[in-house]
DNA sequence: GGATCGTTACTCGGATAATAAGTGTCCGAGTGAACGAGG
DNA sequence: CCTCGTTCACTCGGACACTTATTATCCGAGTAACGATCC
């Protein structure tokens, strides 16, 4: 029950694009962060394949949000980085053994894999109901030129 | 972002117990579900440590529940097996690289680790809301003597 | 006959290998921009 | 002065080792029941 560690630098790095106003190398995010710049080019690379993000190459490319920011939500974020699979999968256990239930009897999902699946779309849902937008804003906070100095330290 | 597979296990052992009327050994439940004794094992001394079974030893020795099964959530379960700390866990980044937010300024979790952590108690809560008991109910259905033949295949 | 002690078989518990996933890193393919030569 | 071709440096993308967590297994410590023995 362990998410990736990535997420995190996946979901700082949409805070951040949504504010830069051209492409931002991966390079560039990695030691804006401080983190290993190889390793994060692989949850870039996820956001790229999930459609969030667009890579634009060669000379002054990089990255940028392929859609506006209060149209991607963290769950769109989470899931392309994690998958996108729910946490619990049902084996059906129930079928095996001496006292196996019969197929018949299971056309639906046992009880168990029901409450997990209650419980998992209600974490999706929260997660759902945030955008990087509202992150964005929620970070800023007061000082709104948090961005301004943002935007000319990626520029430099 | 993915459960261990024995919390599946935990759950099916937990409905077993709660038709018992006297200890189960390991062995006998691990049959019964035909997976390895010995991995099953270590998940039942997991939910003995959580003090949500009592174990047994000696000769007509096993597994018994330590409390009602109304008393026991879905959610117990899942801690005792899988870990009680959350999936998502925040290494504050904002507090590194150059344009570090200043340790004054972070008084308050960053609003990504908010999120999570709402998703997170959202995802709790609703495994809180189901008991043992709920899902043995759902499990018998209309056929009443299933918990029955269940007893008698497990003392036999 | 009753109680006691020793034996025995059965139980859990933690310590120990094998496997899969996650983490971290590297180098090559592709591309857009900049620069210089020519008209 | 403008346009075109070439070169070049910079970008992403996927393929390759390493570490950590999960899965699976084994054997030893402990204990309750059973049976034989003694009073």
């Amino acid at each position: 029950m362990k998410m990736s560690g990535g997420v995190e630098w996946a979901l700082h790095c949409a805070v951040v694009l949504s504010a830069a106003d051209r492409p931002v190398p991966a390079v560039r995010l990695a030691e804006l962060h401080d983190v290993s710049s190889s390793y994060l080019a692989k949850q870039l690379q996820a956001l790229s394949r999930a459609g969030l993000i667009r890579a634009a190459q060669g000379h002054a490319g990089g990255y940028e949000l392929a859609r506006p920011a209060d149209g991607i939500t963290v769950l769109d974020v989470v899931e392309a980085v994690d998958g996108a699979q729910p946490a619990f999968t049902c084996t059906e256990i129930r079928q095996r053994g001496p006292l196996a239930t019969p197929p018949e009897a299971c056309l639906r999902p046992c009880p168990i894999a029901r409450t997990m699946s209650v419980a998992d779309q209600a974490w999706r849902a929260a997660l759902r109901a945030v955008t990087v937008a509202d992150l964005a804003q929620e970070v800023t906070g007061d000082n709104t030129d948090a961005f301004t100095v943002l935007r000319g330290w990626l520029t430099a």
